[in-house]
DNA sequence: GACATTTTAGGATGGTCGTCCTAATCTTGC
DNA sequence: GCAAGATTAGGACGACCATCCTAAAATGTC
């Protein structure tokens, strides 16, 4: 019989994952052990396997986790922008707006892809699913923006330059460059929209964006 | 009083230090232990000891270690062309070259850095010397290609682009990706190499997408 | 060939890790 | 309040790790 309010277990395998995410992307998935989420879970170590069968399952509730919270996120942009090249740019601006975090500890996803690669992970195939889902959020829109043909291309390429910015930005955290890049990326980004991925300062009626 | 044919030691040491260099690259730093390291050399677990103190020092020999042989692959690159424009291009096309290893383990440096940062490891700094390396001796060739206001710009630029590169190709393994980037990046290269005169005033930073 | 020095082998140690086990505690239904 | 199930605590276990120690072996000197 499934009782209706024993919802404990929940709640701390929650904050086991919600820690687990943080940790993992401030120190690795390797470097990071049991005790260090028992620690800041402030939960016994042996409480651990009551909600997880092993270390691995945790990485993947994680990933899992993460994922959510980036389709959401995707979700947002789409619906807080109307034209594909303003969603675009809010991509492309997460590098100014998770600055410190990336400065302190590189891109999540390309860092946690990076270490399950090292390791040879099995979990490795569900975290490049996070950046899959950038990837065919990103060639949703550039198809949106007229460029059908090319859409996966320029989609890895703004996928691409971003790592790189995370990582540099990691290494010498350099907030300048950071800024220089992201402006660099969208100019790029306005020389492919045309007419449509003009940005604020320009007024324009005429937005005729596909469904 | 120094003895003249005492060699074992220095080759052994040698060795260690290469094979740590290749399982470094290919397993990180933190999952590589002295066992793998031992079993590769074939040598004894204790006979580590006698070549170096700890195994953060074994780090520090191999970043010395892929510092030289950065140095002397630059060097290379400049003696084997003159003009600086195909000296960068020799740098973008390390991508080509290691294509392989790098679909495999994405690129030295950069994993390198990008642990050390999760580890919060001593050394991070002394990784970064890698990185800093490549940035000066690009910076050179900017200035030389007549860039010199902008240098660091542009070799902060095309190093995170060639980060970005690597970081995708080994995640996703694409070897049209790599080719279509490297292609994209030398043709940026050529937009503001000009005619590759020494003296090359125009410098206008046109935007191109890649093909 | 004997000796001093360099180099190596291999086990001992203490610590940490992921995992497992069992007993205690809490929560809920009756 | 009591029994049954849900949840937790905390220690035990074996494996692996970096490190250390000491004896053996290799190597060169005379």
């Amino acid at each position: 019989m499934q009782k209706a309010c024993f919802m404990n277990a929940r709640a701390t395998r929650n904050q086991i994952v919600e820690a687990a995410d943080q940790l993992f992307y401030e120190q690795g998935f390797e470097h990071t052990s049991f005790s260090d989420i028992a620690e800041t879970v402030q939960i016994s170590r042996g409480n651990f396997y009551y909600h997880f069968k092993s270390k691995d399952e945790i990485l993947d509730a994680v990933i899992g986790y993460r994922l959510a919270n980036t389709r959401s996120m995707l979700e947002k942009w789409e619906a807080d922008s109307a034209r594909p090249g303003d969603r675009i740019q809010s991509f492309i601006r997460i590098l100014i707006m998770n600055q410190t975090k990336i400065m302190l500890y590189g891109c999540p996803v390309g860092t946690l892809c990076a270490e399950l690669g090292k390791l040879d992970h099995p979990s490795q195939a569900n975290a490049e699913q996070l950046f899959d889902t950038f990837l065919d959020w990103l060639s949703r829109q550039f198809t949106l923006l007229g460029h059908d043909q090319e859409a996966e291309t320029l989609a890895l390429h703004i996928l691409a330059r971003s790592q790189g910015v995370a990582m540099l930005a990691n290494v010498y955290r350099d907030e300048a460059f950071i800024e220089r890049e992201v402006r660099d990326m969208c100019s790029w980004l306005e020389s492919l929209a045309g007419s449509e991925g003009l940005h604020d300062e320009e007024n324009q009626r005429d937005v005729h964006r596909p469904s």
